[in-house]
DNA sequence: CATGAATTATGACCAAGTCTTAGTAGCAGA
DNA sequence: TCTGCTACTAAGACTTGGTCATAATTCATG
């Protein structure tokens, strides 16, 4: 049964191997384990892996897709509910990618990044900013955790904006903030005695 | 020269084509414009354009760059110089993808998670959670623009670390935070009284 | 020795290109 | 009108990195 041992143990490390860089072609993989390309090729068929072009391809599918709706979406987080001006809930899946490996503990700013961005969607106004925040991170969140975050407009004086936010793990608190948000009309003229960043 | 204006036309409309779709083939992009795959080609060649599969190579190879970058790295941003229980700086060169579109504002939460990643960088300790952070946002980032965090523990007592934080552009201030990190070694059990999420 | 699994080889084919060479259409100026 | 230019199209040879099918070879083991 040498044969057989040989060829389990090659497929395990073809596994990794691709994994581990997935732009490699079968000629390389041959090249690597000292085998024929047809020897890769019935390997790659037989678990089942796609070509190196396919491989590529969706990474490139995958990865876009990730950036866009991490990055770039404008609020982090689902909106399932917003009272402009007055409350809101906002929910957030975390997975290993907010994580940090060693810990699968998410990882503080996306779960500040998702009681902000719903605060400033409060706020009734073309941009808003925020001035201050005062968070507090009550228990840590484990990759996987639904996160729930409700806000509130406790108080307004002008353009100024106070928002608490709680986010909650099932009925458990995990992190309260008060936010101070900005609101402001002018493209490039904001609070003279307070600046902010727009979140 | 009515061709001429055609063409530059279509040019012009092929890079957009191409950027929205980055998979899309000489053969389909033939049929959008209702050209020759020929015509494509040398469009392609003369704007600069690599082959679609260049391209998702590309764009995955960026992208997988980026994710693993942005998400995974134990700290946002780069650490430059640290002293452990003491100081450091963190430098950090935003672009459009941290940003809004519409404004080109950074998102708050990246200089968050700079200054918080730093502060916590900073603790000596296994693990460390964040408990409080109480921050400022001065003036709002612009993509493009380069921060350079500066943080040092004021104070300490026990497990609690104060960690001061001051994030410039150039000699200006940006913004300014307060983080109350903690130490833990026990891989579970963290502060009674105040708990705190990792970062 | 025969059998079967593992491996290698071979050849036909494909997609999506490259690069080269050549032909055509339309219009503009000497 | 002829000539030349630009734009476009076409055709052919070659490349990469594969698929799929059909052998042929090797080799341990019953």
């Amino acid at each position: 049964m040498k044969p057989k041992q040989k060829k389990s143990k090659r497929l395990e490390r073809l596994r990794e191997v691709i994994e581990d860089d997935p732009f490699i072609t079968d000629r390389e993989l041959a090249c690597v384990f000292g085998v024929s390309i047809q020897t890769i090729r019935l390997d790659r068929l037989e678990l089942g892996i796609p070509e190196s072009r396919e491989r590529t391809r969706r990474l490139a599918e995958e990865a876009t897709n990730k950036v866009r709706s991490v990055e770039t979406g404008e609020v982090i987080g689902d909106l399932i509910h917003v009272k402009l001006g007055q409350e809101g809930i906002s929910v957030l899946e975390t997975d290993k990618d907010m994580a940090f490996q060693r810990t699968s503990i998410v990882r503080g700013h996306h779960i500040f990044a998702q009681a902000n961005s719903l605060a400033v969607a409060l706020v009734d106004a073309e941009i808003a900013l925020t001035g201050t925040a005062t968070v507090k991170y009550l228990r840590p969140v484990k990759a996987g955790e639904r996160l729930v975050a409700k806000a509130e407009i406790v108080s307004r004086s002008g353009r100024r904006h106070v928002v608490k936010v709680t986010t909650k793990i099932g009925h458990e608190d995990v992190f309260t903030g008060e936010f101070a948000v900005f609101a402001v009309d002018e493209p490039d003229g904001y609070g003279e005695t307070q600046g902010g960043d727009l979140n």
